[in-house]
DNA sequence: GCCAACGTTGGC
DNA sequence: GCCAACGTTGGC
């Protein structure tokens, strides 16, 4: 198994968003960046996925999500009315990709990124790198551990 | 809203 | 293939 972190703005799609959709679970379509899609593509069903709000009052880790379908051909890159819409992608060579995440729990208290910053354990991961833009982050078993350890 | 850092585009 | 210009991300 592996694990992973996923970006996401609160306003646009938060771990509360994400509890809504239940079993059925929520498509991670969108990303338009070729490293994160990259990640996206070594996702395995069972994966368990960190969701980190981004660019709102309250930056860090909110919750854990759980990979339930391996990486599809994101439909939104060839709908030319979706702000995800990319004209250059071809139907018989798609460039992105998607997964479908499941909600697993929302922590009771979010894990900051000050925090996180202060961890021994963290220190390599990408997350926490200055002026990384990395939006599908990978997690070592270490790291993940040591992010659990802190929330309840 | 500011701005540093980064990725992408496109002219040459 | 270089690199300037541009657009985007994301913390603060």
């Amino acid at each position: 198994m592996k694990y992973w972190l996923v970006k996401t703005e609160p306003d646009e799609c938060s771990i509360d968003t994400i509890a809504d959709t239940g079993s059925e679970g929520i498509a991670w379509d969108g990303v338009r960046n070729y490293q994160a899609r990259n990640f996206l593509r070594e996702m395995a069903k069972g994966d368990q996925v960190f969701i980190y709000h981004s660019s709102c009052a309250k930056v860090g880790i909110v919750g854990l999500a759980e990979v339930t379908e391996e990486a599809f051909v994101d439909p939104l890159q060839f709908e030319p009315e979706s702000a995800y819409f990319d004209p250059k992608s071809m139907p018989e060579n798609p460039r992105w990709s998607a997964v479908r995440l499941q909600f697993v729990r929302k922590f009771k208290q979010p894990l900051a990124l000050k925090e996180l910053k202060t961890l021994p354990a963290m220190a390599e991961n990408p997350l926490v790198q200055k002026g990384s833009r990395l939006s599908v982050v990978p997690f070592q078993a270490s790291e993940y551990q040591a992010v659990l350890a802190l929330v309840d």
